[in-house]
DNA sequence: TAATAAGTGGTACAAAGTGGGAAAAGATGG
DNA sequence: CCATCTTTTCCCACTTTGTACCACTTATTA
């Protein structure tokens, strides 16, 4: 189980480094792609499917369905990590976490989230504020 | 059943030691992660399914699942203890929970919460003040 | 009070992370 | 179509961090 707060920079090459807990469970294939709250979403390219979850099997016709791979997979990259685990960040995913210098990178579960650390942080305190609320209302089922 | 109070000090290393009776309970295989009311969590790794409940199994596009998610796991460390019983913490979480010197350890049946002691000490008296009511709320069903 | 167990502080070494250089591959222009 | 310049990939060496362990101090118990 992927797990944990990872904090790295990005260096002038545009690299980005997994520390070994992360490596060891995502192996060599990775897929990188845009994810929500403006984080990238880092997943094993055999764990692909959990994405699709929720509208995998959806008629193509289903734009919902539509939008959501499209917005998943349409910009994804697969990646793979150096001796050193490291991989280059493709410059349009850069983009949209507004990746420059600090990033956070958080293990949840089966995937591994980037964010902008500034960007987290600010995140971080909302969740801190609102986690009651929102653990009650995932327990009462809505 | 984890069980009292332990007061402790972070040293020099961030190095925080649990007693013994704490550490025949919890085993090797900790998880350490932000917790509620502003305390950390400590719990047996192979118990974080706990934590979890709830969230478990639902898809990444199901906003409340992954918040609880990213909140409990994301900033979560998996930490074991030395030979002596003692555990790093991370500096992310020392920050979130305020940790500098003195903590305060209660064991809460399957896991341990981890305080700053004046801030435990002011958390505790609004609880004696205010016991009696939350327990007349909680049997009346809410 | 002696003996044993628990707790504390600190050092040394191995492993992981970082920066950067060289070679290979690809692009550009004459 | 070849020569040169740029970009990418791979690898090496240095630095930093984490972990294991050791020695000493404090508490516990007989």
């Amino acid at each position: 189980m992927l797990l944990g707060r990872h904090d790295s920079k990005i260096d002038e090459k545009g690299r980005i480094s997994f520390p070994n807990k992360f490596r060891r469970e995502l192996g060599e294939k990775l897929v990188i792609t845009q994810g929500f709250e403006g984080s990238l979403i880092v997943i094993k390219a055999s764990d692909m499917n959990l994405l699709l979850e929720g509208s995998l099997g959806k008629p193509i016709i289903d734009k919902l369905a539509r939008d959501t791979e499209t917005f998943l997979l349409g910009v994804a990259e697969e990646v793979s990590l150096d001796a050193k685990g490291r991989f280059i960040i493709p410059d349009h995913l850069k983009r949209y976490a507004n990746l420059s210098g600090e990033v956070t990178c958080l293990g949840v579960m089966r995937y591994v989230r980037i964010w902008d650390k500034k960007h987290w942080e600010e995140y971080n305190k909302k969740l801190i504020n609102n986690i009651g609320e929102i653990t009650k209302k995932l327990s009462e089922g809505e």
